[in-house]
DNA sequence: TGTATGCAAATAAGG
DNA sequence: GCCTTATTTGCATAC
């Protein structure tokens, strides 16, 4: 299936690789959305107190995380590992499996200073035990649900569902699981996090003309295509899977909704 | 082929 | 059990 996730990443826009000392009022750690508001579990130690928040008692300044990321990396490709070979031990050695693309951002210092201190003793075990072979695979090493591609022309229809109502009821939602042939957990999710983005879409903005579209309590009128109706009552896609989102100004600056990116557009 | 990154799915926490 | 909000994490893909 293909997802939706990652076309056109890593072109224009990069994320903004703070290098632990920008511009940022929290230099350093990338905020995981990328802002440098001021979330608890994005608040920063200054550059030589030790964090008290983060991670427990004994959590590391960023400067001791700055070092142990270059270490890591380090000793990673002496020992000739790539970035998913460590994601992959820590889940045989460890029973906690990551991606290449977390090991990649924990070594750019591209997580949360929070994300960071927490994955930094598995890294650390792992950094320790790297020489060595591994002794014992544990069974079970993935225990996050693996991530789900919805189709385009499925997401599609879920954004003309969207558009009628943002806040089905669970047995709408099972409704349009079933016609969808999706895991209703995944549907219920889908507008979950389609409302947040729908929330998130309009902040930049104030509560301009495209605000006034977003009820978060109200089933919306289509604004556009006629959408055609199940024999369950719900719409179902219109053909044409791509749909034009109601938030335009959003989709042509995003810069402003993932403030993890630099205006600046610091490359890397 | 390994790494970097946009977007969004999944999860955590609190209500 | 479901919601919102905040955050973590990974798929897909460009470099």
């Amino acid at each position: 299936a293909l997802g939706a996730g990652g076309r056109g990443a890593g072109k224009g826009l990069p994320r903004a690789r703070e290098p632990w000392g920008g511009g940022c009022p929290h230099p350093g750690i990338v905020e995981p959305a990328g802002t440098c508001r001021e979330s608890g579990a994005m608040l920063r130690p200054s550059a030589n107190a030790p964090i008290g928040a983060a991670s427990g008692q004994d959590a590391p300044t960023s400067e001791e995380l700055e070092q142990f990321a270059k270490d890591l990396k380090h000793k990673r490709i002496m020992l000739g590992f790539t970035q998913a070979d460590v994601g992959l031990a820590l889940g045989t050695l460890y029973g906690k499996m990551f991606s290449q693309t977390t090991i990649c951002r924990f070594e750019a210092l591209q997580l949360s200073f929070k994300n960071m201190c927490k994955l930094k003793p598995l890294l650390q075990r792992w950094l320790n035990e790297a020489g060595g072979t591994p002794n014992q695979v544990l069974a079970q090493a993935r225990k996050r649900k693996r991530r789900t591609s919805i189709e385009t022309n499925v997401k599609g229809t879920l954004e003309s569902f969207f558009r009628k109502c943002v806040k089905p009821s669970p047995q709408e939602i099972s409704q349009i699981a079933e016609d969808l042939n999706l895991d209703k957990d995944v549907v219920r999710v889908w507008f979950c996090n389609r409302r947040q983005k729908g929330k998130r879409l309009l902040l930049p903005f104030g509560n301009e003309a495209e605000g006034a579209m977003y009820d978060m309590n109200q089933s919306l009128m289509p604004t556009g295509l006629p959408i055609p109706v199940t024999s369950q009552g719900y719409s179902l896609a219109p053909s044409p899977p791509v749909y034009m989102p109601p938030f335009h100004k959003a989709e042509m600056f995003p810069q402003a909704l993932q403030p993890g990116l630099s205006m600046s557009n610091s490359s890397h």
